[in-house]
DNA sequence: TAGACATTTAGAAAACTGTCTAAATATAGA
DNA sequence: TCTATATTTAGACAGTTTTCTAAATGTCTA
């Protein structure tokens, strides 16, 4: 299941431009909202979206609520596309 | 923006599925179809998605048409993944 | 405990997506 | 040319997603 959210997750151009910046270090809510033009319950309701695929982890540090990549759904997902590139028969969930 | 447009294309579970059946080979429209519990203009609707994102092409074989897996975007797709669960720094479009 | 700051939750509106049925288009063969 | 088969296009509808504003929650410091 967290297959499938998690690409839904990423297909929304916003989650992986958060995706992105969060591979430079943790950041916290507010930091990451800076980057964008949008209100900052928006972009909370994408780091949530982006929580529940499994794609971040997050941790309260005082006032500061910081996000981190979590990169091992990442890995199911590449080897998804690996098996597409290389011509293999194998391919699970779908 | 072919980028994006791929991203969204498989975020569909009917779509990364029609996308499995093509690695076996080649199938036209309705064989594709046969395989899901869906009326053939919704399956045709998700190939057209496929085609627009450039994961698989088209070619007409008298009334048949045979679709086909286009592995190019996809090593795009892979390449964005690779990124993340390496460590490095660079990532361009997003 | 009060006030300030950081962040999320709630609820609503607009836009987008997936599915359906009916109709159109394209091809093959009698 | 008529009919059957394969597939797509058009238009409608329900459900989902993205964004907003307003309000709530959590934490720190005076």
């Amino acid at each position: 299941m967290s297959f499938n959210e998690a690409f839904k997750a990423i297909a929304d151009p916003t989650r992986r431009k958060i995706l992105s910046l969060l591979r430079k270090g943790d950041l916290t809510a507010g930091e990451i909202a800076s980057h964008f033009d949008m209100q900052k319950p928006s972009v909370s309701h994408h780091l949530k979206v982006l929580k529940q695929a499994d794609l971040v982890q997050d941790r309260r540090e005082g006032q500061h609520i910081y996000y981190s990549l979590n990169t091992t759904v990442f890995q199911d997902l590449l080897r998804w596309f690996y098996d597409f590139v290389e011509k293999g028969e194998r391919n699970d969930e779908d």
